[in-house]
DNA sequence: CTGAAAGCGCTAACAG
DNA sequence: CTGTTAGCGCTTTCAG
């Protein structure tokens, strides 16, 4: 590993001098620019940024903290995040918490030990202690929270409007003459699936449709919850005609299921999704879903990211997406085939 | 950001014995030892990593180099990855190549001016020149590359046998009376592709089977590229009666244009695909598919670097895994109904 | 068992 | 325009 001094050495200036050609401050001569950079090349010198980040305290790298990078819409998130992250000179540590508190308040920890310059959390917990113990312990560290509100904390947020969407998904549900639609929600503990689900209760009550208790249910973000809860709902003998998942995994298992008991979608089961992620298309029939603007939202964080960075100033920025109604193939007008007694 | 300079004030004590303390490292009184600790938790200290980091010449966080992550192949590994390496108390930056060598490069820069104690790379080109350059300008820096072979240099290696698991594919499709096998491939640079080609060759020549140059494709490992080859494959007068995709998610686009063609699987076109990922029990049918033991993979690749860094001796390890076929239900015989004439 | 001191590789005043 | 110097926060001999 060779060091700015023997640089120094080689190009017969100070240090400090190589500090400044390789940095572009100060002024240099032309010529010792280049015997500068004569004696780095030459040396095949590759300046230590460790060593930098502890006299500036900037290491230039930003942790992500996301429950887990196998489901899609996380995979997805990442990538917009890391590559807009890198294009402004960051580095992204990776850490999938499984919604584990535990392990979320083991990672912050050892992202604040590397010295990082600012944390993306994605999806908290509703009753996450871990970020407003954060912001209490490190007020000046900038943080920007996907999908989470604390309104009483000094962070920035990038939200969409999950009842919004869910609404709308309902309404078009509703639209097609569906009366009998279930939700299968996620974590109970989680903004996405409070939310949508209040977006589904909105939309019913708004059509004066009761609203079926059994038809109600939260479980987790898995493609297998989808399948599990799906199997059920579907061997009802009142069961539903449309399905809203509160994801597009949550749907490809509801898929899954209505393969395995041979109903066919949409003409016998409609289903709707969420987040229009890598899935939706994949998916025969192709999904109908609620598009949340992954891409968008990623790049909104990192530059929120990198201006509080840059600005040195913590000041509290919101941001909110309103998601639309992508429509595909898996949903149809009840009239049209949809029923419940066609097994 | 409190220092352990503020910590030793505190309990009255000097620096080296707080770190001593920290670090458990040499001998200290239980009496000292309490003071500190108090001291600590009172101040609320956190020790900079990147001051030690400087000091011990460790980082304690390795890079992961892969093509993309929204790749379900690179999201599945990256997890196990990233869990692993973080039970051993490393972070992984995360670095999404496009299998771009010029991105590569720059990447490998970036890890190294940070420090990092080792790189792991996936699914590198055949030709890989920044690996070459990076073991002659860093000798010492272990690293560990998965799916690659470079028999010259001093690095670890954890392969697949490629033409192994292809010729299992193979063999599967040419036991239940395929003939008219098409084989999907990815980049032709890279080592997955050409591998599981050979291994597709070696099967039909053994079997005497003659090779039709109309049914081997080369193109991307995408979604999009299994799909757009497919169709064009599919609607050939002499179109293949079963499909060797050569991953997973190459394999969801052959379902995708069957399935806009009309064509059953497996009735009309038995698939199998390649790594067994996530996508395999998503389909219906489910894939046939060869398993590639991606958490295996993953967990050699960290305990050996692991051990390469604690040992700080650079020899070349490499494992080898073989890939099993995993029969689920997207392949059928030829006699029970599998026809090109059946359209 | 504990403290003083040197120094990791770099940046940033401050002189000159 | 360039060199000297003082650290950044920590670990690690080396004395004591």
């Amino acid at each position: 590993m060779v060091t700015i001094k023997e640089v120094a050495k080689e190009a017969k200036v100070s240090i400090s001098t190589v500090s400044r050609v390789l940095n572009k401050s100060g002024y240099t001569s032309e010529k010792t620019k280049e015997k500068v950079l004569n004696a780095v090349k030459k040396l095949n010198y590759q300046g230590s940024l460790v060593a930098a980040a502890m006299k500036k305290k900037q290491t230039l790298t930003l942790g992500l903290i996301i429950p887990d990078i196998k489901n899609i819409f996380y995979s997805d998130l990442t990538r917009t995040i890391e590559d807009r992250a890198n294009s402004h000179g960051f580095n992204i540590f990776l850490c999938n918490t499984d919604n584990n508190l535990q392990k979320e308040a083991e990672y912050i920890h050892l992202l604040i030990a590397k010295g990082v310059d600012g944390i993306i959390f994605s999806s908290p917990e509703v009753d996450d202690g871990n970020i407003k113990e954060l912001k209490e312990n490190y007020p000046e560290l900038p943080v920007v929270i996907l999908g989470g509100k604390f309104p009483k904390l000094i962070l920035n947020e990038i939200v969409v409007d999950n009842v919004d969407g869910a609404y709308k998904a309902m309404r078009h549900l509703l639209d097609l003459g569906h009366k009998d639609i279930a939700f299968i929600g996620g974590d109970l503990e989680s903004y996405a699936s409070i939310e949508r689900h209040q977006g589904y209760k909105l939309a019913l009550n708004e059509r004066g449709v009761p609203i079926n208790d059994d038809y109600v249910i939260f479980d987790k973000f898995y493609i297998q919850s989808g399948y599990k809860n799906a199997m059920r709902l579907l061997q009802k003998n009142d069961r539903p005609t449309a399905i809203f998942a509160v994801s597009d995994s949550v749907a490809v298992g509801v898929y899954k299921a209505a393969r395995e008991l041979n109903i066919r979608i949409p003409e016998q089961l409609s289903v709707v999704g969420f987040d229009d992620s890598q899935y939706a298309e994949i998916l025969s029939p192709m999904l109908t879903t609620i598009r949340t603007p992954i891409n968008e939202m990623g790049q909104r964080a990192i530059e929120i990211m990198v201006k509080a960075i840059k600005e040195k100033q913590i000041i509290k920025e919101t941001v909110l997406f309103y998601p639309n109604l992508i429509e595909r193939e898996s949903t149809m007008a009840i009239e049209a085939g949809n029923s419940k007694r066609m097994t």
